[in-house]
DNA sequence: CATATTTCTTAAGAATTTCTTAAAAGGAGG
DNA sequence: CCTCCTTTTAAGAAATTCTTAAGAAATATG
């Protein structure tokens, strides 16, 4: 079902920098938020497997984002925090984070902390996929990678794997436009050479699967001249 | 549901004393062991829903008892070590620590990754299998993986072993999609390699014995180019 | 408004994936 | 050592999807 995805939440950028390119070392994929808000915004429209969050934020402090999170997933938080006093990880343990690393740091016992939360909630955690499931939504459209469904507006479509294949890549980056070589080349996983083609059709045939009016594409859009994109709503 | 039950493991026994007390505090039931052979002794025969482990112990030593114990069972183990060195964290959680708690520690610490654990454990729903009597139903196909028995619309339908950790891994996992590949390692604990028909032929087999008609299959699905699953009723 | 460029549509054949069937290989129990 | 049951392998059949290519439509440009 493809790598685990990260999501690293901290307003200095460095720190966010460096986690994730260690993480990328241990085979995850990565999203990264410098506030509270763009990480809800992230957990709430892609698939996110687990959260490492500093709890010191501008615009929404950590705990309330913690808080949330909960609310709306039940992914593992990591918290990270300058504060070592024993009463800050009682307050963000028992505000439902999964665990509490001190800055500074060892990046390895990260790491090891990650993998440790991600292969619990992968061993035990495939009942939950089910109950609160990682879906990706932008307006009426839903897509739930794990099961494969897709419905618009509540009616379910049956779309293809390559269909699947593509729609989920757009739909993990709502807004973003992917020119035509790109989805072949992270789709099919081979150097696009000659295939606008190929992904045009394929894009067409899920617009007549998931577009109202196919003419007139409300979720799946093209930028004239550089490629397509899932409109963020 | 009753209320879960914790095993502390240190061969100090005021340590193990004063914890326990603060568990019964938290309304925990609690279970004692001083060494790893008795505390791998009261997992494998009692219902244990959280173990809290010293590594520095006689007779077996902390981390291959945190082997053994996944091994057996998959509940949180929380570490305790006077250990405070990150190489020692990082092995911990490495061998399936949940967490690593250094001593001395703060015993409202503890208790707050104890909550934290457990509330994980029993959201994500994992089914102690001696606990709970667990049957697992999708319309009219009941397979109690307990006793082994699978019935459909009633009648009792005789599986295969490996049919049955098939079914099983699906039934517990309603809606989503398996790869062949993934039942395949998750199935027979053996990286995949070109196996993808002897999946099918076990599918096969199951769709043989399960459905009214295995042409069109009610309960075990196959998503195209995709995987396995089987139908959420 | 005319032209050039880019995108869209369509349908058929190629390619891929899954299904079926049968038989060989592997193991457990007597 | 033999028998029975389970698992794996293999190959051809069937079903579905993917790719190609060519003409139509739409959009940009001058």
């Amino acid at each position: 079902m493809g790598k685990p995805c990260i999501l690293v939440v901290d307003d200095d950028k460095e720190i966010v920098q460096a986690i994730a390119i260690n993480l990328q070392k241990e085979g995850y994929d990565v999203r990264k938020a410098y506030d509270g808000l763009q990480a809800l915004d992230i957990i709430s429209t892609q698939s996110i497997q687990l959260v490492i969050l500093d709890i010191m934020m501008p615009n929404l402090d950590g705990l309330s984002a913690v808080l949330k999170i909960r609310q709306e997933k039940n992914i593992p938080i990591i918290i990270l925090s300058a504060k070592s006093e024993d009463s800050d990880k009682i307050l963000g343990l028992s505000m439902g984070a999964d665990d509490y690393v001190t800055k500074p740091f060892n990046p390895m016992e990260l790491m090891a902390r990650v993998k440790s939360q991600i292969r619990r909630y992968m061993t035990l955690g495939d009942m939950n996929t089910a109950d609160k499931p990682n879906i990706l939504k932008t307006g009426g459209l839903w897509f739930n990678p794990d099961t494969c469904e897709v419905t618009v507006d509540g009616e379910p479509v049956k779309l293809t794997a390559t269909e699947m294949r593509i729609l989920e890549l757009l739909m993990r980056n709502p807004g973003r436009v992917f020119p035509a070589e790109e989805i072949y080349e992270r789709v099919w996983n081979e150097p696009a050479y000659n295939v606008e083609n190929t992904v045009m059709v394929h894009i067409r045939r899920i617009r007549e699967k998931i577009e109202i009016n196919p003419k007139e594409p409300k979720y799946l859009k093209v930028v004239w001249g550089i490629g397509y994109k899932i409109e963020k709503i």
